[in-house]
DNA sequence: TGTACATCAGTGAACGCGCGTTCACTGATGTAC
DNA sequence: TGTACATCAGTGAACGCGCGTTCACTGATGTAC
């Protein structure tokens, strides 16, 4: 009786998702695409624990039965976000085919599309202020993603003969800050972004060509 | 009689800076200061026009005869940032002394000190997300830092021969992204900081030698 | 197959809190004469 | 130099709001027998 106007769903318009009654089924998964279509369009910062339980069309205490707090729900984001970007980053890179360079350019392409295509879940990866330290989950699956950074820079590492080849650990921090510099100042959807005389795409391959070339790492080579 | 509770400064051990009277006398200034604390001491989220207030030692409604909102402060603090950025910037470019070379190094270098020593700065530049289509003060102010790595790139890039000098504001734009992305990733104080097997400047400036290797500006040229 | 019961995953009402903002006001300061 | 007055830069009380969090509760589900 009391309970039966939030029943049968969409009583105010603002409930996703299946509701099959009393109890939700999948509240846990349906508050993380809460949190991404809210960190979407609100930013990482406008975005509250509240709003997700209304989103779900739920009670504002149900989430405590998933998620110890607001934090617990981004970092679990920010974790999912990292498995995507690692799929991802795997997919594009493609176990250095069709040629290294050619693998390496996907590879940071891939980088900047993840950033604008899922900047929600890029915003809870790198900016949302979660303790790397509080959530050792989270910081294994953002190294499993920048391994994969590792493995490409090994890889074109190789290439050179023994004794000139640069360190891949460095290689890979290079790239890393190099791409999320341009995504954050040029690719971002936000009001802050700067304007640009080419793509970031563009930008970014330009420099890594430059890097490369300055490592003796010259196109084309099997 | 009322109001002398809140006089003579420190009843709540909050206020700073001189209170003279009735009148603070340089209330603008303070909230600016006030601003500066708070977000180095909280974030840039978790900074509030409240919080600002008290910290100043007055009441909550006295900084909207300043500004028009807590928006309009951060975006001050921006602003005043760019503006020290800029200086920092131009010193140790030092119009390219001793060598150029040498200088851009010590460019690159003063990038990360300012965002290592001035967080609060730095996260109002670049992470409070003030709309820089609103405050073109603020946007002129980026555009006039932004403009001293371009004048060290154009001064690298004329020591090529015509024809094989690369366009100067791509590799400022390379270096800004560059030097952005290790700040963001490796040199704030905050808990997402990364660890790494080395300081930010070693990994910014070996990256600057190898990108310049790749453009053919070797070391030390006049 | 049916029944009793434990457990799970929700409800909804309530609370304290701090924020943003407004309002009529008032003390302090500057200026015209 | 003194005085009247306008303006400026504050006060402090009040408001509505939404958030985070707790609590006793209850409907739904699963399981032992």
């Amino acid at each position: 009786m009391a309970w039966s106007k939030h029943r049968g769903g969409g009583s105010k318009g603002e409930d996703h998702g299946p509701r099959r009654g009393y109890h939700h089924g999948n509240l846990r998964e349906t508050l993380i695409k809460a949190a991404l279509d809210l960190i979407g369009e609100k930013g990482v910062a406008g975005f509250t624990f509240a709003d997700a339980a209304r989103w779900a069309g739920v009670s504002p205490a149900a989430p405590y039965r998933h998620f110890r707090d607001r934090d617990a729900l981004m970092a679990d984001v920010a974790r999912q976000g990292f498995e995507r970007f690692e799929a991802f980053l795997t997919t594009a890179w493609n176990d250095g085919r069709p040629d290294l360079t050619t693998a390496f350019g996907n590879l940071g392409k891939a980088y900047l599309a993840f950033a604008r295509t899922e900047p929600a879940y890029y915003s809870a990866m790198f900016e949302s202020g979660v303790s790397l330290d509080d959530n050792p989950d989270l910081r294994q699956a953002g190294d499993r993603a920048f391994a994969i950074l590792r493995k490409a820079a090994e890889a074109l590492s190789a290439t050179l003969p023994q004794g000139a080849r640069p360190p891949a650990m460095m290689m890979a921090l290079h790239i890393w800050s190099l791409a999320h510099g341009i995504a954050s100042l040029f690719a971002r959807g936000d009001a802050a972004r700067r304007k640009l005389p080419m793509t970031p795409e563009e930008l970014l391959e330009a420099a890594t060509l430059i890097y490369l070339e300055g490592l003796g790492i010259t196109g084309h080579r099997k």
